[in-house]
DNA sequence: TTTTATTAATAGTATTACTATCATATATTT
DNA sequence: AAATATATGATAGTAATACTATTAATAAAA
């Protein structure tokens, strides 16, 4: 994957100006990933933003009507990049059972540095959607949102997976459960792992948060 | 367990001033959980507060050093409420099997309006853990907090039933990661069938988040 | 009754998350 | 080349937030 140039799409109720159309744009995207991955999304300000782009609070508002709509905009990048991996790794394999376990590890493994987009350093943005993505839902506007569509990239993802289940057992009750328990227990394992560990059994070099989920899915469907 | 009148002992680090000690304290507690469930904890303040239980936003900073630490005593004490069930309902259980199935039952159910503790109303304060329990530790500070014991409770109770999942089968690779992915999962399933009902399968009477949770934990660690 | 502790009232501070306005630079069209 | 449109920058302003500090009033303990 390393040299293809892709294009994400991300529909345009995530933004009132189109970041990826300039070079400012671009500029607000990568360098915001690095901030809120650095002072943490409540300590990151647009004010602080244009300071270190060298551009203005106010114009960093034409892109985005709120910080939080920032956030959704780049959690819903996260998740069209992830949808674009398994459909990527997927496309010529036929066996259930192995697409599956494509996609768990895809879900679960830990990212590095990719540099099939230009402006956007996936190992930080997964960093900040495993610290940070629970903030942009758990908000009292959420249903609001949810109908604006503002969550539905990662709603594809899990649906897209919990298929996938369905496929290696058809008779399997809880698709969509199993999918985001995966997804969310993956992130909160990365997290702990570095800040809470005695909520884990992670062992340097030994990929168990992987191995667990690996297993506990294919189990858990049987 | 209805009219029993039982003692949470919440340690000294997690305030100033022991709410418990006194009416305005208590006051402060429960119209805490009241307000933060109505508003979120974004919109919550002390002010606000202070205006509704008629005392000032400077008295509730002598008993909480800030907003945040209200949060992180909130969840403490959901947490020892949480373990006092659990030791009470598997007291008198051998056997590992039942006492697990006790746990999962007890981590997983939907919580409804217990009258043992006279200023809490359980009910919503579960509602504020499956809604904000995760800004609290999704925070820069969380090392430095932790350090300080503001999550001991909560990594208190993911051992324990650890604890009773080994005696299950001693030999399994996973159990606080096992634990702690049921505990977290759940939460998002509650929060899920709410708001993303696509990201699971909750039908309405049929119990689908402790089924499948009971059913993935004994399939798991087989 | 005097001391002490507790709470209430008021005011103040730095910062935040924006909004509004206007000037300027650059690009596009005519 | 002139006219026009568009994008950006600079500055200022606002209401609210998360506190801190100070002082006064009141209730409880010695």
């Amino acid at each position: 994957m390393e040299n293809l140039q892709i294009q994400i799409t991300i529909s345009p109720e995530l933004y009132i100006k189109n970041p990826e159309s300039t070079e400012l744009g671009r500029k607000i995207i990568s360098t915001s990933i690095e901030m809120i991955d650095e002072l943490g999304f409540e300590s990151f300000t647009f004010r602080k933003l244009g300071v270190k782009i060298g551009s203005n609070e106010s114009s960093v508002y034409r892109y985005f009507e709120s910080k939080h709509a920032l956030l959704v905009y780049l959690i819903s990048w996260y998740w069209s990049w992830i949808e674009y991996k398994l459909v990527f790794t997927n496309s010529n394999i036929s066996s259930p059972l192995v697409k599956l376990s494509n996609a768990i590890q895809i879900l679960t493994e830990e990212i590095t540095q990719d540099n099939a987009f230009s402006f956007v350093n996936e190992e930080l943005l997964n960093r900040i959607i495993i610290a940070e993505s629970s903030k942009a839902y758990h908000t009292k506007d959420i249903d609001a949102e949810n109908e604006k569509g503002y969550y539905k990239t990662y709603k594809r993802v899990v649906k897209r997976i919990s298929d996938v289940v369905l496929e290696v057992n058809p008779k399997f009750e809880f698709p969509h459960m199993l999918v985001s328990t995966v997804i969310e227990g993956a992130h909160h394992q990365r997290y702990f792992s570095k800040h809470l560990p005695s909520l884990t059994d992670v062992e340097k070099g030994k990929n168990n948060i992987v191995r667990f989920y690996t297993s506990l899915v294919s189990k858990t469907i049987k």
